[in-house]
DNA sequence: TAGATTTTGTTATGATATAACAAGTCAAAC
DNA sequence: GTTTGACTTGTTATATCATAACAAAATCTA
């Protein structure tokens, strides 16, 4: 594996920081959603973008059915279809992810590169924090083609205790 | 990365593969099944059993109401709880892996030695391959510990397509 | 503006999973 | 060998997640 390149973690990007103001955030994802819809012809209609905007609120991935009832509050139709609808074309503009292992879906960060979301999930907290890592996914690719396989999508969820759930429950046993 | 480890291949075990007889890894499960249910003081019940085997004998990764329906037919209850306690069970003694970008059950082809689940699954076929792979985990568990995050599990499902699968696109093209 | 394409509305249903409590089974202690 | 307690299963109901199918409206393009 190399170790050598520069940057491997500029791209973490943790929700619900308290260090970072997190409408900034939603400003730049919702500011790069319009410029990739723009630039490949696709329509980020207003229950789109509300739906992304409604996503990056949440600071946790949010599930299908509180987006739709988030939605509904708004004026939007409150059938499931309008739901599922926002969330295939985000998800297909690479603009979410879903967290396959909560069925919730999440802002990607990083919407504008070319990038496999890899998440790390508190279990006590339910925060995530996404991170890329080219070495792993490098590292895949080759394992696959060991086996004749060609890669094309992979899902790596990692759940645990993040540093902060940690620190409490070390006090609470102090 | 280390990659001076012997074996690192070893745990492959592909599902429905033509060359080997699936009767031999069903039994050899169970066996393996039975023996650490004794040793953990745990019970394997007729219907955990059966469920063991008939999610071995599916070739592929097995919905919870496919498998319900199987254990109906055989006599046992059919309302969910009944099949949802058997997977709750053999999840929790390893002997089964949930796939969760499928929420579908598989065996798992090594449950006595500690170990991670990781898939590469076909979008064609839909067959899966369990695969080991140490040194993944390794730095999985490295690039966490960096977040100051403690790892607990980890859901790492590749999808893309099998050599098979491969062969068959390009002489359908040629 | 006509026609084609895309998006949304609407109704219904399918698929996955759990809550809550009653009844039965088993094994160890008495 | 019966009681006791833990574990397991039965049963009913419901929660949660997701899609099918077709009609209506909006938008794009020629």
């Amino acid at each position: 594996m190399k170790t050598t390149e520069p940057h491997q973690s500029e791209h973490e990007h943790e929700h619900q920081s308290s260090s970072h103001n997190h409408n900034d955030c939603i400003d730049s994802a919702l500011a790069t959603a319009e410029t990739l819809c723009v630039q490949q012809g696709q329509r980020l209609t207003k229950v789109r973008r509300r739906a992304l905007e409604l996503i990056w609120e949440s600071h946790r991935p949010l599930g299908a059915y509180q987006l739709l009832a988030k939605l509904a509050e708004e004026g939007f139709n409150s059938a499931p279809p309008t739901v599922y609808r926002a969330l295939d074309f985000l998800l297909a503009a690479g603009l979410i992810h879903k967290v396959e292992s909560m069925n919730a879906y999440l802002g990607c960060a990083h919407a504008d590169k070319a990038h496999k979301g890899y998440f790390l999930i508190c279990d006590d907290c339910h925060n995530v924090m996404e991170f890329d890592y080219q070495d792993i996914h490098t590292a895949l690719i080759a394992k696959a083609a060991q086996q004749g396989f060609e890669l094309r999508a992979e899902t790596i969820e990692l759940t645990g205790l993040c540093s902060k759930c940690k620190s409490k429950a070390a006090g609470a046993i102090a």
